[in-house]
DNA sequence: ATGTCTTTGTGAACGCGTGCACAAAGATGG
DNA sequence: CCATCTTTGTGCACGCGTTCACAAAGACAT
């Protein structure tokens, strides 16, 4: 899970909780293929496994759109196809702008999952005067000055954020000014955006940084089989590098202000 | 958030709740931004406030991780640092591959947010022979075949797949294979692992159909203001494009309108 | 029509995560 | 040394999400 959601904290939004939503676009994404292959049904437990989650799950959450199902037979594809798409709004077109056409915008502008559900790239917007005008994946890249004329000619309401962090919070500003109610956001900073306005963070790193935690994890579960584990590492830790956790008031403890704390150096 | 666990269901790891460790790098990164300003102490109402959570969930999350603040006074951010990074394993190398360099690929090479953070990108795969030798982000692509090799030199555990969706899942299976442990998957599909392997999904797509829920139900709110929009627009709806509830035998109707093929390209 | 068999839809129980609210801990000043 | 003030750490309650387990619903065969 690359996600995170920020605004909107707990809201469940017209009845359908929100990790419900969150799981949609993964049934949406099993039952295309099924379509493609042309099956007419399918049941809820091969669509579970499909997708990658618990049967009794699945039946839950599609009970919350409603009764799609016969009993006894499954689920018609193209059907709930057809329904899913409608809740999650993918029968209309949505306009979606790109800010900052780096690698990643880059990758962003030509990823075919966009296309293929609803989304149009509508523009492609940079800060460097030396994009502007140079296709990326088909599309002439616009210099920022125009931002705000490109959201209000297009009707965009949905924005992607690529850029460095330095400069997040700014265009996230001027996207908002100019009409933009959601935002995807790509640089590793907290947004913070008016009321109304809905964030979503990916953070490639911190999927990452997850991943080491339960490889730390395994990989000491097998070498400390014993109990011993269990004590703090603590002081083994400390030999290694040891910023002293305060000042205190008594111990000699060696009081670092700008102790040589180790590792995480600055992004 | 764009992301989603897959396996490991809700086994608490080593007593730290996931939802915890989840936090805990968007706390570091607050940290790191502090520590580099040459803050010695933040209270845990600040710290909370430039990560975007509420201050007692902060206060819990970091009760997890043992005692480590002062009451009166506030966390040291060296100290912090350093424990949060220990938790994580970020003390030590994790040296990563990344297979299909393709713009996102590219992009994750290039990302400055990796090294920062102790993973170092040991080697770039693709499977395209014309790529290979070219250096993408100072870093030479290696031919998939060399593969296996390349992961037990190295001693790579953790494996980021940037391929087509159509090759992800025998990607997978050869990293798994030569000895990946973890997996950060950007490919839209799902993979399937043996036990003891962690995979963690980023889905560009879903992110953004997640906001268009959301700007649909906001749409649909000021719109229908009043009581009329509870009646489902099923009816609206089935004239614009109604799927038969069930196409039983005689429709073989619309194939899915949308290649779902992922694209992220190869090269 | 009737019975059997498959699969949905959901009531209910449980567990995790969140947020409140407060006591305990320590700093600071007199 | 005592009083006051700030901020942590956490017990507790509540709500959301997950899972189980089963009754109801329909297909299908006889």
């Amino acid at each position: 899970m690359a996600t995170g959601r920020t605004h909107r904290p707990a809201t469940r939004s017209r009845g359908i909780p929100e990790a419900t939503v969150a799981r949609l676009p993964l049934y949406l994404r099993a039952l295309t293929a099924l379509s493609e292959r042309s099956v007419p049904t399918v049941s809820s437990e091969e669509l579970a496994a499909a997708a990658g989650v618990n049967s009794a799950k699945l039946r839950k959450d599609f009970s919350y759109l409603g009764s799609y199902g016969t009993r006894g037979v499954g689920y018609d594809v193209e059907y709930l196809v057809y329904q899913i798409s409608r809740e999650l709004g993918l029968t209309q077109d949505w306009p979606v702008v790109i800010v900052g056409i780096g690698n990643l915008g880059a990758a962003l502008a030509g990823y075919g999952g966009f296309a293929s559900r609803g989304f149009r790239v509508a523009a492609l917007i940079d800060a460097d005067p030396a994009m502007t005008g140079k296709p990326v994946a088909g599309i002439p890249v616009q210099h920022s000055d125009d931002l705000e004329k490109i959201i209000e000619e297009d009707g965009v309401s949905i924005g992607v954020i690529a850029t460095p962090a330095g400069v997040a919070q700014q265009v996230c500003d001027r996207l908002v000014a100019a009409g933009v109610t959601s935002i995807l956001n790509f640089a590793p900073t907290v947004l913070s955006v008016p009321d109304g306005v809905d964030v979503r963070k990916v953070d490639l790193s911190i999927e990452l940084q997850i991943l080491a935690f339960h490889e730390q994890r395994k990989a000491g579960e097998e070498s400390n089989a014993e109990a011993e584990a269990e004590a703090e590492a603590e002081t083994a830790a400390a030999a290694v590098a040891p910023p002293a956790p305060r000042g205190t008031t008594g111990g000699a403890g060696r009081k670092g202000p700008d102790g040589d704390v180790p590792a995480v150096m600055p992004a």
